[in-house]
RNA sequence: GGAUGGGUUGUCUAGCCUGGUUAGGAUACCUGCCUUACACGCAGGUGGUCGAGAGUUCGAAUCUCUCCCCAUCCA
């Protein structure tokens, strides 16, 4: 990247996004979700980043921006520094190195172990545990770094683990982030180890100008032959790793600019308490990255594609210059937007060639949205927004990062409720990441199955914030239930429609609208808590086990003999009545089977303009037939089974006699039609 | 090492918070069946000591403790 011209690296980071956006939009849309596709917003156009820049001079106005020399994490590949929450762990294979060490004061040999032998050089104290009896008498004495012939003082601290190797550390600046903790609580003096391209500085004497690697073969080749190893061993090490390009970060200590985050840990934990996170248990990742923020947010990344920090240095004083909010600025390649420094009244700037951490960008998007700073009418209207949406793998970044910047900018959170996801993971339960290659690509899917078997699958997959696991044969399965809803409509839409509710209803449909009311109810308990895992079951459920089996072959009587024309609108009525409410409560799942149905049987009008049915009065204590009635039906179709005619089961619609049980009297007449039954 | 979630029939999963009749469903498997919506279907069936152990209780998949295993996240 750095051979490159800015310009032009920047016009193919363009191009790849702007077909990746098509892809997306293409991707929503087949999948059939509803977003006005005309009115979408880009973190990386002019007037987003314009927002992010100009939140940015807000913040810095107020003293919430400063600019640090401190030791933190760095990606030699990436050529930046990152924050914590831009690092992964993974256990990689290294050497643990054991060399010796002479003690100045007594010429006694220790043996330190450490995975970063390369820094030695850089090395400014051994530590031991202070209730380590093996070095108790050596605290305070100096112990002779090997090639390097310099002293340093050993000293105990807490954080050596007499386990560990000899239980005597070298401590360097800086091998990782235990040494930076030591090199502060020690007052030790820092010896900058790598410059900002990962390789070793002049400090390094004959080992300067190498990569890391490098130094470490050479090191540990000159200790090998200057008979200043004890042992090598193979172990697995786990290694902070750059999220973006996997390579091992390294603790260097660079200029950089810092939002202040640690003095808004307490407000943020009070307002995570605050904020409703479905499921409730969510929570927990958040509080516990909250008690794991160290240090503040470190923003700036020396990268071109991004957004460009807002600053132009005077060239005579060197103060940061801030142009005025509101549009969107290149210090790289503008000139700025004022003709003389603040400070000395100078003439002649430099602008900023570095950019924002992205997640500077995605943290206001529900600023960007509600037209803040932009639309104040729009803004006091929508802000602040209804639900976060997001899986919980980005809690730490996302979710933290929006709340902390909201919350400075606005003093309010962005939002009362937040939807954490769990992930589709692959058929073992693993994680699916390009890295491992286990990712399933979902547009085959969509092709092969449609968008609504898809939908479906998903939402009866998932329970709220779980994983959920990928398997085509479920996917297959739930292509199934759609064919049944699908026939369903089929049947139902051979009978005129009656959707007004008739005087007088038989107790078979008085039934049926009970454990209709029992599956409204549950719907809508899931749809309130974003939970589409309870609704798309229970609609499964409720079509598959009891409305098409039972009822429907229990009403089938009265739907095709028009002689008793009360019973048989009764059940025309309460048929439509079933299938428009189940055709409504998994319209939001399922939009485009459900609309087709729909549109065809009950009105021009789409499903998805339609009120679900609220609160209806119904027979609510009818639902309690229901088992009595399935075992009932049971027992009909078993005995039909086991009764041999011409060494034939009975067909279902020949004569059988059974008799109703006096519990299900009510509903008498009906069975007698569906199992043509001949005792009276 | 710490945190979170999970371990229920061949496989996947509900139930667990608020202990109580034969642990529910899906899929797979087996058997039978074209019954005027559906064979992408219908009916029936085999299959589980609910991770291990201990405790509380008249009673535990469900509560408590210990341990083991898996996934994810953080040191």
């Amino acid at each position: 990247m750095r051979q490159m011209d800015r310009q032009k690296f920047l016009d193919l980071c363009k191009g790849a996004l702007d077909d990746l956006e098509a892809e997306m939009i293409q991707i929503m849309k087949s999948m059939g979700l509803s977003g006005n596709f005309r009115q979408y917003y880009r973190t990386d156009s002019d007037e987003y980043r314009a927002l992010t820049q100009s939140t940015f001079i807000e913040l810095w106005k107020r003293g919430l921006v400063y600019l640090a020399n401190r030791p933190n994490n760095y990606c030699p590949d990436c050529g930046t520094t990152i924050a914590d929450a831009e690092i992964i762990h993974d256990e990689i294979p290294t050497k643990l190195v054991y060399m010796k060490f002479k003690v100045k004061e007594t010429g006694d040999t220790i043996i330190i172990a450490s995975t970063r032998p390369e820094l030695l050089f850089a090395c400014q104290a051994v530590i031991v545990n202070p209730e380590d009896d093996r070095y108790k008498s050596l605290h305070g004495k100096h112990a002779v770094l090997p090639l390097f012939n310099r002293d340093v003082e050993i000293r105990p601290h807490h954080s050596a683990k007499p386990e560990f190797g000899s239980g005597a550390v070298m401590v360097c600046s800086y091998g990782d982030q235990n040494d930076v903790q030591v090199f502060r609580e020690l007052g030790l003096k820092e010896i900058v180890a790598l410059n900002e391209n990962g390789i070793t500085t002049p400090e390094a004497g004959p080992y300067q100008g190498l990569r890391v690697n490098q130094a470490r073969n050479k090191v540990i080749e000159d200790l090998g032959t200057s008979q200043l190893m004890e042992k090598q061993e193979s172990i697995m090490h786990r290694t902070p790793l750059c999220e973006r390009s996997k390579t091992p970060i390294e603790i260097i200590p660079l200029q950089d600019y810092y939002v202040k985050q640690l003095e808004f840990v307490p407000q943020l934990r009070e307002l995570a308490y605050k904020l409703k996170f479905h499921p409730d248990m969510h929570r927990q990742i958040l509080l516990n990255w909250l008690d794991s923020v160290a240090i503040d947010w470190p923003v700036s990344r020396r990268r071109f594609y991004g957004t460009e920090i807002p600053i132009w240095y005077c060239n005579n004083c060197k103060e940061p210059n801030l142009p005025p909010a509101g549009r969107y600025y290149r210090p790289w390649k503008e000139k700025p937007p004022f003709e003389s420094c603040e400070k000395c009244g100078g003439t002649e700037f430099s602008g900023e060639e570095r950019t924002f951490d992205t997640w500077m960008d995605s943290s206001i998007s529900p600023l960007y949205v509600t037209g803040y700073g932009r639309d104040k009418d729009l803004f006091d209207y929508a802000y602040p927004a209804a639900v976060r949406p997001q899986a919980k793998d980005i809690i730490r970044t996302w979710l933290h990062y929006t709340m902390l910047r909201c919350v400075q900018l606005t003093d309010k959170m962005p939002w009362t409720d937040a939807w954490i996801m769990g992930y589709g993971v692959d058929e073992k339960g693993e994680k699916m990441s390009k890295s491992k290659g286990n990712v399933i690509d979902p547009f085959p899917i969509i092709q092969k199955y449609g968008a609504d078997t898809f939908r479906f699958w998903s939402a009866s997959e998932a329970n709220l914030g779980y994983d959920f696991r990928c398997s085509e044969q479920r996917i297959a399965g739930s292509q199934k239930f759609l064919s049944k809803l699908w026939n369903v409509g089929r049947l139902l839409s051979s009978f005129p429609v009656v959707l007004e509710k008739p005087e007088a209803l038989e107790a078979s449909d008085r039934w049926i609208l009970g454990e209709l009311a029992k599956l409204e109810q549950e719907c809508r308990r899931g749809y309130e808590e974003y939970n589409f895992f309870v609704p798309a079951n229970a609609i499964r459920d409720f079509t598959w086990n009891i409305f098409a089996p039972h009822y429907v072959e229990m009403v089938k009587g009265r739907v095709y003999s028009p002689g008793n024309e009360q019973g048989h609108k009764s059940a025309i009525y309460t048929l439509h009545r079933c299938l428009s409410g189940m055709l409504l409560l998994i319209a939001p799942i399922t939009p485009f089977i459900s609309d087709e149905l729909w549109t065809k049987i009950y009105s021009e009008k789409s499903v998805h303009l339609q009120k679900m049915y609220r609160d209806e009065e119904s027979d609510a204590e009818m639902a309690h037939f229901t088992k009595q009635i399935t075992e009932f039906n049971s027992r009909v179709w078993n005995k039909k089974k086991e009764t041999l005619k011409d060494g034939k089961p009975l067909s279902l619609k020949d004569p059988i006699d059974i008799a109703v049980p006096d519990e299900l009297a009510l509903f008498k007449d009906d069975l007698r039609a569906m199992h043509n039954l001949t005792s009276t």
